[in-house]
DNA sequence: ATCGCTATATTGGCAGTGTCAATATTTGCG
DNA sequence: CGCAAATATTGACACTGCCAATATAGCGAT
């Protein structure tokens, strides 16, 4: 049933996400080894290029389903808070996209490493559709009239773009250590997005 | 002089930081072999062991002269823009932070690369002067009247971060694409340096 | 049922990597 | 001058991604 035979796995490739994935928590992007996965599947060195052209494309598969296990995690946490309370939602994204990256950090690694080149299209869909969540809780804020008119999408972008500035430096734990740990990292997200709403200036 | 002798290179240490920042530009950080540098400058494939225990104290050497001439860049855009004028010269550190990061992207994958664990401590030495520039600008805004009260370094923080968060989707080119190639990279970031300032809501 | 085609998996091999150990060369100090 | 420390070299090992050739399984058409 669940393993046929010897020869033809039957479920390769997702066996080798699972297992590509539980390694990558383990070692991160640096230790994640092809052949150790093949390995610990129990299949040969060579039978992951039957499903991956590359060791690249795996990497990529796992970062799509990192996007869409993000857009689940923010749909749920948006879910519950009404739409007339734009903030709340707001500040909801951004505890959930910071606690995310942080708790499976080899997912960000992955999400956002060194492959900018080549072309994952459903890669680069995944993306999208996730951010498309944040775009639409700007749009209902602007609808009920709490957030200001502009476009949502470069709005949405500002926001975005700080929390994942934000999720980067707490995990590459290089940039301002004045920041990092004083608080703990969720309020400082709320912190950060309440400034975002509020401005800098005067 | 300059080549004493074929033993004993001389300027070893430096030598190999020059090589492979110079590799590290064309291959990235994933191409970045020590075996290679060593070849192009013409010593012995181990020599590298002699100046450096690992490989990733090389890249953290690499790193740490990156947050050196990122505040170097910095500095510049600052001295031309009176102190008065706290927000331009907040759109100018922004701007040369992103230039910054994608004209040497090869700076970025090793300055907020993915070797969070390990301890150098004149990388992170490096990188906390490097923020302390910019609050200092916060804190000459603040003085002037221009910049709301309120922790220097918090503010500084939401704008390195929203900035450096910037740079990242950029340069990673996985996220949301309609923001990323809409405008010039750097009228983006004044748009964003703006949206900060002046705060979402309504 | 069997033939054959295609998908899937295997073995073997290659060039390249980081790093350890042992060795060789040079420098500089007493 | 001599000798220890610093610096560089050679050799080796286990490991990596990936290519080529081979073997096995599944499955539709006859």
């Amino acid at each position: 049933m669940t393993t046929k035979n010897t020869y033809h796995h039957g479920d390769l490739r997702n066996a080798l996400l699972v297992g590509a994935t539980e390694m990558l928590a383990q070692e991160g992007v640096h230790g994640l080894s092809l052949r150790q996965v093949a390995k610990h599947i129990g299949v040969s060195h060579n039978a992951p290029y039957q499903h991956f052209p590359d060791k690249e494309a795996l990497i990529a598969a796992i970062a799509e389903q990192g996007f869409i296990r993000l857009g689940e995690a923010m749909d749920e946490a948006v879910a519950t808070l009404s739409a007339q309370d734009a903030l709340s939602r707001l500040g909801a994204i951004g505890r959930v996209y910071v606690s995310f990256m942080l708790t499976y950090r080899h997912y960000f690694e992955v999400m956002f490493g060194q492959h900018p080149h080549k072309n994952y299209p459903t890669l680069s869909g995944a993306s999208i559709k996730t951010f498309n969540q944040l775009v639409q809780v700007i749009i209902d804020g602007q609808a009920t009239g709490q957030i200001r008119t502009g476009d949502p999408q470069e709005m949405a972008g500002v926001i975005w773009v700080a929390i994942h500035g934000l999720s980067a430096v707490m995990i590459s734990q290089k940039m301002p250590p004045q920041i990092i740990g004083q608080e703990s990292p969720l309020e400082l997200v709320t912190t950060f997005v309440q400034l975002i709403c509020d401005g800098i200036r005067v």
